[in-house]
DNA sequence: TATTCATCTGGTAACGATAACATGGATGCA
DNA sequence: TGCATCCATGTTATCGTTACCAGATGAATA
C-alpha cells in the first residue's frame, strides 16, 4: 500500500529518534562524531519511517553534489566503456558518482551536453578528446572545477590531460609495417570531418607514410564515425577493388579491422599472406578472432583509473590544480594478421 | 583568468537585466510566458555574467530532478548499451536525463546502487532484470516513483515491465534445433548462481530439452558472468573434450558463441557440419563473422525505446500508474552456424 | 583543584531556485 | 461601456539539508 502522504524528512527521523535534525544529518555521514547509540537510534528511526536521504537538499546546502561529469562519444564502444568503468570504480570509493553523457562524435552535441552537465554542478568534468567548440571551451574554463581531457593530447589543453597521441600511435604501427617490408599501405577510417581521434589517426597515417617516402593516398572513408564492423567490411571491399595491390591496411579501430578481416575471408583472400591488417584499441575480439589481430593497445582502463586518481588528488588538495599532462604510452601488439 | 569570487546567481542576472529573479527563472524555461525582449535581455545578462543555471537549487524547490535512474549489469555490454542509448534518446527530448549505474551482475551491489540512486530523487527508475534482494524490492516499491523492470518477465513485478522470457527465447531455438535434427545439444553459460538472465536461459535450455525427451546435462559453466569471448572459447574446448559427440551448442550470448566458434576454427572443427552453434543477443559480431552466427534478437533498443515511452506516458499522466507489462517477442535468427 | 581538550549535541540561518498567489495593463466580446 | 480573459511580471515564502557557531559533558593534564 503506497502511502499518499509525503515522504518523511530528517526532521521526522530526528523526532522519532529523540535527537535534533543536525544530529541525524551527522549520523548519515561517515566520519562525523556521533555516539554509537545515537547512530543506532537514528538507523532504527530511518528504517521504521522508510526515510530516504534527500541528496537534492544536501547538494544545495553543502554546495557539493559528488557528481563527476563525463562525456564520451558513444556508450556503445568498448574502449570508452572500459575507461568509464575504471573511472567510475576509482571514484566510487570516495563517494563520487559518474554522471555520464554521450556526444555521438559531434562537437555541437558535446557543447550542448557540457552545458547540461555543468548545470548539475559536478565536482569535476572529464571530456573525451581535445577538440571542442569555442563556447564549450569557454564553459569548461569558467566552470571553476577541474577539467580533464582524455584520449588525446590537445595542443592547448583546457586543464588536465590523461591521454596519448593518436597520430603517433598509428605512426608506430606504420614504422613496424615498413620495417617488415610493407610498402603499399592503406587506411580505413570514418569521414575525416567528425571523429577527431579517428581523424588524428588518419593524419598520423598520412604524415608517417610520407615521412617514409611512401604513397599515402590509399584512403578509404567509410562514412560518419563510429565505423562499425560492417562498414569496415564494406570499406575493405572498396579497397580491394580500388587498390587491389595493397599489401597492408590499417583500420581506425579493431571493430572495422575485424569487419575488414571477415570480408577477406568471404572473398577468399589470405590474411596476412595476401594482405595484412592492423586495428586500433585492443578490443577483446582482436585477441580471440582467427587469425588474431595486430593492434594498438591504448590502455583504455588505465586512462580511466589515472583520471580517477587525478580527480581525487586535485579535489582533496594534495595536487595543485595547475594543469598537468599524464601521458599514456600505447603499445603495439603484433598478432597474426600481420608479419 | 579564472575568477575567485563566487559564481553569479539568478539574482545577479535579474539585476543586470533589470527584471525580477522570477522572470529570469521563467526566461530559462521553454513554455512560460515571457516577452521576447525580456528573454533577450536575460540572455544577454546571462552571457555577460557567464551565469550557469543551478539545477541543485531548482531540484530542491521544484521537487523535480528530471533524472531517470537506470541500473544495468555492466556498462561493457553492447545489448544493455543499446537499451540505454534508446532509453536515453527517448527521454532526452523531454528534458529527462539518465542517471546510470551498474551492478556487476550482483544483486547485493544492485541493492546498494538502487539506494544510492533513489537518494538523488529520480522521476522514475529502470532496473535490468526481475530478481532483487528483498530490501531492494522494498526500496523500489516505497520510492513513490514509477519502477520499470526490463530484460525479463518477473513472476511478481514491482511495477511496470518491459521485457521477455529468457527461458522461452532459448526454448524457441531448441525447438528449431530439434526440428532440423540436432539431438545432442549442449549449453555454455556462466555459473548459475549469479547472472539471472543467463540462469533463466540455462533453465530454459534444460526444461525445453527435457520436454523433447533429450539429455539436458551437457552444461558447461564458464565462470561468473559476464562470459567473455575468451571464456566462451575455453568453454568450447572443455565441451569438445567432455562431450566430443555434441552436435550443437547454445551459448548464453553471442560473445561467448563467437569465442566458441573461434575455438572450433583453431581446432579445425567445421561449423556447422561437425557442430552447430547458437548465440543470444544478436550482437553485430554475429552478423558479420564467418560463418555468421545463428542467434536470438532480443530487441535491446526496442526495450529502451518502449521503456522511455512508458515513462513519459506515466509521468504526464496519460497512462495510469497501474502496473503494465509490455512483452517483447524475441526473434530467432538463422544464420550459417546452424542448419 | 583548576584548566585544557576532545567528544557529542543543538540552534539558527542559509544554499538558490521557484510554487503559489497577486497585479496591472491590454484585448475581446456582448 | 463593462466585464471577463489573457499576458507579462512581481512578491513572498519555502523546498530539506548542513555550515557555522556554541554549549555541555567528561577525561586528561598541569
Amino acid at each position: 500500500m503506497p502511502s499518499i502522504r509525503k515522504p518523511p524528512t530528517m526532521a521526522d527521523v530526528a523526532r522519532m529518534a529523540g535527537v535534533s535534525p543536525m544530529t541525524v544529518s551527522r549520523a548519515f555521514k561517515r566520519d562525523t562524531s556521533v555516539s554509537q547509540e545515537t547512530r543506532e537510534a537514528v538507523r532504527r528511526a530511518t528504517e521504521e519511517l522508510g526515510y530516504v536521504f534527500d541528496s537534492t537538499a544536501s547538494n544545495l546546502r553543502s554546495q557539493r553534489t559528488d557528481f563527476v561529469a563525463v562525456t564520451i562519444p558513444s556508450i556503445n564502444n568498448a574502449n570508452f566503456a572500459d575507461t568509464v568503468r575504471a573511472l567510475s570504480d576509482g571514484l566510487s570509493d570516495k563517494g563520487l558518482q559518474v554522471l555520464l553523457g554521450y556526444t555521438n562524435y559531434d562537437v555541437r552535441e558535446e557543447e550542448r551536453l557540457i552545458e547540461q552537465l555543468l548545470r548539475r554542478k559536478p565536482e569535476a568534468i572529464v571530456v573525451t578528446g581535445g577538440k571542442h567548440t569555442s563556447r564549450a571551451r569557454k564553459l569548461l574554463s569558467n566552470a571553476g572545477i577541474p577539467v580533464i581531457e582524455t584520449w588525446d593530447l590537445p595542443e592547448d589543453p583546457i586543464g588536465h590531460v590523461v591521454g596519448f597521441s593518436n597520430a603517433l600511435a598509428v605512426r608506430e604501427m606504420i614504422d613496424h609495417f615498413v620495417t617488415v617490408g610493407y610498402r603499399k599501405v592503406a587506411f580505413i577510417g570514418g569521414d575525416a570531418d567528425r571523429d577527431t581521434r579517428g581523424s588524428d589517426r588518419r593524419a598520423g597515417f598520412i604524415t608517417a607514410m610520407e615521412d617514409h617516402g611512401l604513397d599515402a593516398t590509399r584512403l578509404i572513408a567509410a562514412g560518419p564515425p563510429p565505423i562499425s564492423m560492417r562498414e569496415g567490411a564494406n570499406a575493405m571491399g572498396r579497397l580491394l577493388e580500388h587498390f587491389p595491390d595493397t599489401e597492408a591496411v590499417i583500420c581506425v579501430s579493431d571493430l572495422s579491422a575485424f569487419g575488414a578481416l571477415t570480408e577477406c575471408q568471404r572473398r577468399g583472400i589470405a590474411v596476412p599472406d595476401q594482405i595484412a591488417i592492423g586495428g586500433f584499441g585492443d578490443y577483446e575480439i582482436g585477441a580471440i578472432c582467427v587469425p588474431s589481430l595486430t593492434t594498438i593497445n591504448a590502455f583504455a582502463a588505465e586512462i580511466g583509473a589515472k583520471t580517477a586518481q587525478l580527480i581525487l588528488d586535485v579535489l582533496d588538495g594534495s595536487l595543485s590544480d595547475s594543469a598537468g599532462v599524464i601521458t599514456i604510452r600505447p603499445d603495439l601488439i603484433l598478432r597474426q594478421t600481420s608479419r
